[in-house]
RNA sequence: GGAGAGAUGCCGGAGUGGUCGAACGGGCCGGUUUCGAAAACCGGUGAACUCUAACGGGUUCCGAGGGUUCGAAUCCCUCUCUCUCCGCCA
């Protein structure tokens, strides 16, 4: 969420930012909303300051006066109960407007309108040629069998699997690797909540406009999450932090959930969009300064960059350019693995830094060294999602016999295996 | 699921209709003292909105939302959360 005051004194760049995000925004209508919201509420506020010092005469008033007082206080009261609702309707109206204005953002993050137009900023790691015909994930995961998708589409649907044996080892066993390289670097590990109430996915800026991807249990009113990141920024809502604990860095380790409703057509094949999968994700929390997050997510960039490298995977990374921004987004570098059956690189991870949005939805702030109060900024990266980093994972280490081989880091979280399928 | 208790400032904890943004204690900040520190003593210490050039003023906030009243932290209703007991259960 953007302050409005902040929006009255940078209008341009407000709807500039819009425009770049690609999303139509009628500014002129909040600032309309926010004059008569002033007006009203000082009106209201005059009312209520008579109210309050004639009340305070009436236990002193003499019994002739008191009928006089109670008199005027009666209407008075009425007056400002009149009042009342109208200032709440225009506040409530503004706050809902200013809950879909798109955050600016930077001017570095590149002119386009999807992902066609991300600009890449490095590559790193060879891309492998294989002298045998390759197979892709599925193939592989069937005959070594250690992924089902049948079975699962006819308990559970579309986009569901199952992960069997090895797998089942592979993929605790990149979360457990995941989980010590980001403690490494500091992180305190955190297994949330799953299940979250609808504050925490307004304050993280995923409601409203994103109610059609989250499954909703509506007897109890919760939300499963699509990521941690939402229990995890959430953590100190409402409180006033000190700089000296900032920042706070957090890895939250969850299965996350997603309904992918809208993309019928899309990578309906193998592990890429799935309803349900595993993640550690990275967390900051740090001061209000543009200087200090941006340093914060090149630092998260790399945690992530590191944990590709141990794993011998060949990535790209790319700045992403406006219209693929999300809302609250001020600027966001993909990873993007390479994935041979798709003969492409394929999104992995997801680094975003979201200065004040976020937090001053979830109403999280710091005191700095002065004394003085500020929003703090937040951002968030993948450290690893899984099994959707099966793809690479199995396709580029495939044998021509169809084995697969285990890449040197995870053989320790694999009692020591070092092939999937030899015997 | 049933019965009960509670939710107050950074923390603990008073306050049951008016003068309460809130006693008291702790913490924190500043000062006195000291070679320095500790202790002691003195003073200060919430946030948001808004008016003002400034000094300063106004309004809101005592878990959330409604209600009663001239007036609500205090009374009533609903909700959320925490705790205790019972039941059920991974």
């Amino acid at each position: 969420m953007l302050d409005i005051k902040f929006i009255r004194e940078n209008l341009d760049m407000v709807k500039e930012g819009a425009r770049k995000k690609r999303i139509d925004l009628d500014v002129m209508r909040l600032i309309e909303l926010d004059d008569r919201r002033k007006e009203k509420r000082t009106e209201w506020e005059q009312l209520r300051a008579r109210q309050k010092s004639e009340s305070k005469r009436v236990p002193k008033a003499d019994p002739e006066e008191k009928v006089g007082l109670l008199k005027e206080l009666n209407e008075l009261s009425a007056r400002v109960s009149e009042l009342e609702p109208e200032v709440k309707s225009i506040e409530e109206e503004l706050k809902a407007g200013l809950l879909v204005v798109p955050n600016v953002p930077l001017d570095v993050v590149p002119e386009g309108k999807d992902d066609a137009d991300n600009v890449e900023i490095r590559r790193v790691g060879e891309v492998p040629a294989f002298d045998f015909p390759i197979k892709d994930h599925i193939e592989l995961g069937e005959s070594l069998d250690i992924l089902d998708f049948q079975r699962a589409a006819r308990v559970s649907g579309s986009r569901t699997y199952y992960l069997k044996n090895e797998a089942v080892l592979l993929e605790l066993a990149l979360m457990h690797l995941s989980l010590d390289h980001i403690m490494s670097k500091g992180f305190s590990p955190y297994i949330p909540p799953y299940l979250v109430k609808r504050d925490p996915m307004v304050g993280t800026a995923y409601f409203p406009g994103g109610e059609e991807q989250a499954y909703h249990m509506e007897r109890d009113g919760l939300y499963l999450i699509g990521t941690s990141e939402v229990p995890i920024t959430s953590l100190h809502a409402g409180e006033i932090l000190s700089h000296k604990d900032l920042p706070y860095y957090y890895a939250g380790f969850s299965a996350c959930f997603r309904r992918e409703a809208g993309t019928y057509g899309k990578d309906t094949k193998g592990l890429y969009r799935m309803h349900q999968f595993h993640k550690v994700e990275q967390v900051v929390i740090c001061q209000g300064i543009p200087e200090v997050s941006q340093k914060e997510h090149d630092h998260i960039l790399n945690n992530s960059e590191e944990l590709l490298q141990m794993l011998e995977l060949p990535y790209r990374v790319v700045e992403v350019c406006g219209g693929d921004l999300g809302l609250g987004q001020v600027r966001k570098y993909d990873i993007e693995s390479w994935m041979p059956s798709r003969k492409s690189y394929g999104e992995t991870h997801s680094a975003s830094n979201f200065h004040e949005y976020q937090a001053r939805r979830l109403n999280l702030r710091y005191r700095d060294p002065e004394g003085k109060v500020h929003f703090a900024h937040t951002l968030n990266n993948t450290v690893l999602a899984s099994p959707r980093i099966f793809i690479p994972l199995l396709e580029l280490n495939q044998q021509e016999d169809g084995t697969i081989r285990i890449p040197e880091v995870l053989r320790k979280y694999m009692g020591g295996r070092e092939f999937i399928g030899k015997k």
